[in-house]
DNA sequence: CTAAAGATCCCTGTTTTCAGGGATATTCAT
DNA sequence: ATGAATATCCCTGAAAACAGGGATCTTTAG
C-alpha cells in the first residue's frame, strides 16, 4: 500500500522538483499538488474520509500560508502527517511551527536524501526536524531566556513609534499632550530597557516589532 | 549538439527541480549544478575555453551571489548568456539584474513551460523577461521619475550603514578614519539628499536599503 | 581640457539627545 | 493594604545632532 501525499507550494519549479524526487520513490502517491493552503483546505473539505498520510507545505503561499494550513489539518484530523519545507529560517516562525504541532521541518536547500529521510521519520509516527531548526529553535529558547520579558506598555509604544516616525521629543509631546519631559523619561527609559544606544537603535526595535512602516 | 548549461542555486530541491525539467528535455548538457556563485566562478577559470551556453541562477546565494556571478561572467564573455530564476520582486533588485546585463528573469513560481520558453528565448540571442518582472520594472522606472534618482556614493552608504548601527559620530569617524568633521558633512548630506529629518529617518533609509540588519 | 561630482576638512550657533539623578499620583494584583 | 508597575513631571550638565555656511583636492565624464 502506497502513502498519499499532498503538496503544496507557490513555487511551481519548486513543486516540480519535489515531484520529480517523489516519483522516483515507489511509496508515494501524490494525490494533489496545490499552490496555496485554501485549495488544499477545500480538497479535505470535499473529500472527509480519504486516507491522507502527509500533506507536505510551504510556508509563504498567497491566499492561504502554511501555518493557517496546518492549523485546519491538525484541527481535521490528527492522523494526516505534515511536513514543512520553507527557506525561512525566522526563529519566531519555527517556535510558532513548533507550537502548532506540526511534524517535520526541512529546509529547502536541504539534500534530497534528507527530505526523504524526514518523510520516512514522519510516517513511522516520529517528529523530524533538520539539526539546522532545531539549532535555530533552541537558540531563540536560549536566548530569550536572557532578554525575557521586554514588555513595553502603551504609552512606551506610542512614544517609540512616534520616535521612529522622525518626530523630535518636543513634537511628540505636542502630540499626546504631554510634558517634554515626560517623553525624554520614556526615550531614557526605552534606551535602557531595550539596551540600545541612541534613536537609531529605537528605530529598529521599532521597525522589527512593526511600530512603524519601513 | 546540446546546449551546455550551468546552474545555480542555494535550495538543493530547487536545484532537482530544475534538473528533472531540464533532463526531460533532450537539447540540453548539464555542465554543472552549484550552490554559490564561487563554484562557478571557479570552474570558469579552470575551464576558460569550454563552450559555456547558459548560465542559470538564483540570486540570493551564500558565499557569492547572482548578481556578483552574473558581473563576472559578463566579464569573461558575452557569449555566456545567464538567465535568472528567483522568487525576488524587489524593483531596485531587478532593476540592478538588467543594468548588468542579464539575459533574462522568470520568477520561481512560473510555469516549466515558461522556464523552457525563457531558455530557448535566450539561447536564440534574445532576452526574456516574465511578464511580471517587467510591469515590476516599468512601475519602479515610472515612480522613480517622481522621487528623483537619489543615488548615494560609496563613502555615504559607509556612513549610514554605521549611523544605522547606532554609532555615534566620533566613532564612525574614528571607524573610517576620518574627521569628524567629515561625517558631519555626510550626515548633512545624507539627511538633504533622502528628505529625512534624523537619526531615524536615516536608519529607516538604511534598513530599506539593507544596509543593516533589522 | 574642463566642468561636475566626490571626498575630505573646517567653523559658528542652536537644538536635541542622553545620562543621571528625583518626585508624585494612580492602578492593579497579592 | 501594600507594594509593584505605570504614567506623569522636573532638573542639570555634557555630548551629540542639526543647520547653514565654506574650503581644498581628486577623480571622472563629456
Amino acid at each position: 500500500m502506497k502513502y498519499n501525499l499532498i503538496i503544496a507550494d507557490d513555487h511551481k519549479m519548486f513543486l516540480d522538483g519535489l515531484l520529480s524526487i517523489l516519483n522516483s520513490e515507489n511509496d508515494y502517491n501524490i494525490l494533489l499538488t496545490a499552490k496555496n493552503g485554501k485549495h488544499i483546505a477545500k480538497y479535505l473539505e470535499i473529500n472527509p474520509d480519504e486516507k491522507i498520510d502527509l500533506i507536505i507545505t510551504d510556508i509563504t503561499m498567497p491566499e492561504m500560508d502554511g501555518i493557517a494550513l496546518n492549523k485546519i489539518v491538525k484541527k481535521r484530523s490528527s492522523n494526516i502527517k505534515t511536513l514543512v519545507v520553507s527557506m525561512h529560517n525566522n526563529p519566531d516562525m519555527i517556535d510558532n511551527l513548533i507550537e502548532h504541532d506540526v511534524d517535520g521541518y526541512v529546509p529547502k536547500n536541504a539534500e534530497k536524501e534528507e527530505l526523504l529521510k524526514a518523510i520516512q521519520t514522519i510516517l513511522s509516527g516520529e517528529k523530524y526536524f533538520s539539526r539546522e531548526i532545531k539549532d535555530i529553535y533552541m537558540e531563540n529558547k536560549f536566548s530569550k531566556k536572557k532578554d525575557e520579558e521586554i514588555k513595553l506598555t502603551q504609552r512606551e509604544i506610542d512614544v517609540i513609534t512616534l520616535i521612529a516616525q522622525e518626530f523630535t521629543t518636543q513634537e511628540i509631546a505636542d502630540k499626546l499632550f504631554l510634558s517634554k519631559h515626560t517623553i525624554e523619561s520614556y526615550r531614557k527609559n526605552l534606551i535602557a530597557k531595550l539596551n540600545v544606544r541612541n534613536l537609531a537603535g529605537l528605530t529598529k526595535y521599532a521597525i522589527k516589532m512593526n511600530y512603524v512602516e519601513h
